[in-house]
RNA sequence: GCGGGAAUAGCUCAGUUGGUAGAGCACAACCUUGCCAAGGUUGGGGUCGCGGGUUCGAGUCCCGUUUCCCGCUCCA
């Protein structure tokens, strides 16, 4: 099997140089496993960000969006299952240093203390448990009734805020809750930059549905979801759907995919988005730990019930490198000795949608060019440049994804047109300039 | 957490048996050119991840520590 290149190293390389993505707190050695977005990435993830709330809720009357608090009542993760099932028993052979879930031990074996690896006697470790929930104190005093967690997920924000939501925005199920938001988990192993990190950010959307049509639901939103995928750029024969059997499903789920992206190398296919078949687990854990109803009433039909949700989950951070990964690409221009490195991003999230040259800086083309850039920008995110040779300024844009480079030459100042480079067909068209902005407005939008 | 490897300029890396740091690219200024990484001149940048130790002297040897990579483990 041939496969994708392994483009990681290069792609971490190009995010530090340009301004995408650097490690945190790096003066201080790096905090692990923790990256910060700069100038460049943070537009990149908002923009795709925007992209699922357009999709999720904007362009949609049965979807509400919502921003919980990442602090939540301590219960809700009693409730959830987190605290009980967030916490992973773990033993270490002495001898062999492999290490194993006690939960998932032969418990004969457990017993008796032989390692299922090395097979040696009484090398076990007891049981250690691993909360990966992140801990910390509500309120100055650090007393054990004070102790919250930082969410391990966002869906509970909405679980908990069913009710408020379907009441206040009059909604009838079926219906969904969306929201973008931070999540943390204290992973044993995270890597692969950021892929897998301890503070990282999901797009969730619960849908509300009536019990005994979830699977109907269920198909529906599985295959929009990977229609998204599609719309957002990621290559076709990149993404895949992958089961869970029944040994994979989560405690709460009655049904899962994943969507799986190719990352190429040895990484290879990696879940960005998990879609579940949550039944009424939440809201019915939620009804027993609170004592509160959370029930909905179909009035036409005179029933009552607890809605089954289906749940798509997207990790936004992995979203954002399947984006990466997905468009860098390294290419020789004909006539060139020296190849180009392009980040063949979508338009609409490319972090900067034009770049503004003068061919010199003589002959009033600065000038002209910065007119322009103050025009335009009030429409996309634009850049000038006007250092180095012009070939030099086009390849700092194509690093960067930015689609169209806008240059200003000696013809420009004297009949108000100027030649606009496409990035990926390296066309140039000749634009007037009072008709600049709608032309690539209408590029823009393919 | 365990085992192995690594850490030197923004990036990729060199650095001899220990003698106080270099290259290419990138970046900035200027000259030249003017539509796809041209050339020239000049310049800014590194307490060699951090902290100890050995030594007259440590990027180099030793110990600790942090971070990253690979493997194990794990991954709601």
């Amino acid at each position: 099997m041939a496969g994708y290149p392994d483009v990681m190293d290069k792609l971490v390389s190009l995010c530090k140089r340009r301004g995408f993505i650097f490690q945190s707190s790096e003066i201080y050695g790096g905090t692990g496993s923790v990256w910060d977005y700069g100038p460049l990435g943070v537009e990149l993830k908002k923009n795709i960000k925007d992209f699922w709330w357009n999709a999720m809720v904007r362009s949609r009357d049965d979807i509400e969006g919502l921003d919980a608090a990442i602090l939540m009542h301590p219960r809700t993760w009693e409730a959830s299952g987190h605290v009980a099932g967030f916490t992973d028993p773990l033993v270490d052979c002495k001898q062999c240093k492999a290490r194993f879930r006690a939960d998932k031990m032969d418990p004969k074996k457990l017993e008796a203390n032989v390692c299922p690896n090395c097979g040696n006697k009484g090398t076990l470790t007891e049981p250690r448990l691993f909360n990966l929930m992140f801990k910390t104190h509500m309120g100055a005093l650090e007393e054990s009734s004070s102790i919250v967690y930082l969410r391990p997920e966002t869906a509970q924000g909405i679980f908990v805020n069913f009710l408020n939501v379907q009441q206040s925005m009059r909604q009838k199920v079926p219906f969904g809750i969306a929201q973008i938001g931070k999540a943390f988990r204290n992973e044993i192993t995270p890597g692969n930059f950021i892929f897998r990190t301890r503070e990282f950010e999901q797009m969730e959307m619960q849908f509300f549905v009536e019990p005994g049509t979830d699977m109907e639901w269920f198909d529906q939103w599985k295959a929009k979801r990977m229609q998204w995928h599609f719309d957002l750029g990621l290559s076709p024969d990149r993404l895949k759907f992958h089961q869970h059997d029944a040994g994979e499903l989560a405690h709460y789920a009655r049904a899962a995919f994943d969507v799986t992206f190719d990352f190429g190398g040895t990484l290879g296919d990696q879940e960005i988005e998990g879609i579940h078949n949550r039944g009424d687990f939440d809201l019915s854990q939620h009804q027993q730990y609170s004592g509160k109803k959370l029930e909905y009433f179909d009035q036409p039909n005179n029933k009552r019930y607890v809605p089954y949700v289906i749940e798509t989950s997207v990790g936004a951070d992995r979203v954002t490198l399947a984006t990466l990964v997905n468009a860098y690409r390294e290419e020789t221009v004909e006539g060139e000795s020296e190849g180009r490195v392009v980040l063949g991003l979508k338009h609409s999230i490319a972090p900067i949608k034009a770049a503004i040259f003068p061919l010199t800086k003589k002959d009033g083309q600065p000038e002209m060019a910065n007119r322009i850039v103050d025009d335009l920008r009030s429409a996309f995110a634009v850049d000038y440049d006007e250092t180095g040779s012009i070939g030099k300024r086009y390849r700092r844009q194509d690093e960067v994804g930015t689609p169209f480079c806008v240059t200003i030459d000696g013809q420009s100042t004297s009949d108000q047109t100027v030649t606009v480079r496409d990035r990926d067909t390296l066309v140039q068209d000749r634009v007037d300039v009072s008709q600049l902005k709608g032309y690539l407005a209408a590029k823009l939008v393919g």
